[in-house]
DNA sequence: GTAGAAGCTAACATCGGTGTCAGGTTCAAG
DNA sequence: CTTGAACCTGACACCGATGTTAGCTTCTAC
């Protein structure tokens, strides 16, 4: 399939697609005019790269770790060295320690919003409006 | 105290508490001679500044939930109301998906991992995924 | 009163994935 | 052919919290 299809069947825009590509997260054989040509697997693959990107991996560590992944290819094709699974341990604790915040401040949020749902329009405290302006 | 210790006591720099202040999320008074002077409810505001700002709260949204807390001056001080209840609830929604991504992720990374400290060179035959243990 | 540590403001840089525009080429259907 | 949609490369902009530097002032301890 093309960029156009693949952007639209992953939900992410052509100008990702290129980028992923540029960065090595992506391969394309092209046409002979030069455009880019996806297989199938495609998909999957970017769904994966996505799913990294928004647990705020960096590219070059998702194009490290991605040969080793189970994936579009169906084969893991590679394991990971030493090094790598030291990184990656790294990014795992990383990761608890985002999800520990992301759990804490939905608490908070939580409150807040539970707070609010309880009780009307009451002004616990009309007192100090030390509100600062906005900057 | 001054900026100098409350960024020492609560890891962020002052850099980072000025930027606070200018977005309204951290007052501080002044000594004759323009320094800033905190009180200590200051160290606790700041790390809850952090810990929403970690979770991928914007200034502004903080700006308008900090009043809502209770927090460093220990009383809630304002009931939020139903648009920001709203925003919130869009947040929170936010926040679950980001949670959901970061889980999946860990999983990837826990299955690379595992693969490559269990299987000195073989496919991949992964064990139980180590039990989730953050939180 | 003086030296040096600590603060102040202001301005510019950074990171990295993504949006967007420009100017040109390719593809597919009429 | 021709035309319009789809694609190409390249370059620049952006967001937003934080780093960094510069040049100056204030504070504190001697």
């Amino acid at each position: 399939m093309r960029i156009g299809e693949l952007a639209r069947r992953t939900g992410v825009s052509e100008r990702s697609l290129r980028y992923y590509e540029q960065q090595g997260l992506l391969v394309a054989r092209r046409t002979d005019g030069g455009h880019r040509e996806y297989p199938e697997a495609a998909v999957d693959r970017v769904v994966h790269i996505q799913e990294l990107f928004a647990a705020g991996l960096h590219s070059r560590t998702i194009y490290k770790i991605l040969p080793c992944m189970r994936d579009s290819d169906g084969s893991p094709s590679e394991i990971a060295t030493p090094l790598l699974v030291e990184e990656l341990t790294a990014e795992r604790e990383r990761i608890d320690r985002t999800i520990n915040d992301l759990l804490r401040s939905r608490e908070v949020l939580d409150e807040v919003i539970v707070t609010a749902s309880g009780a009307p329009s009451q002004p616990a405290r009309p007192a100090q409006p030390s509100a600062p302006e906005a900057a």
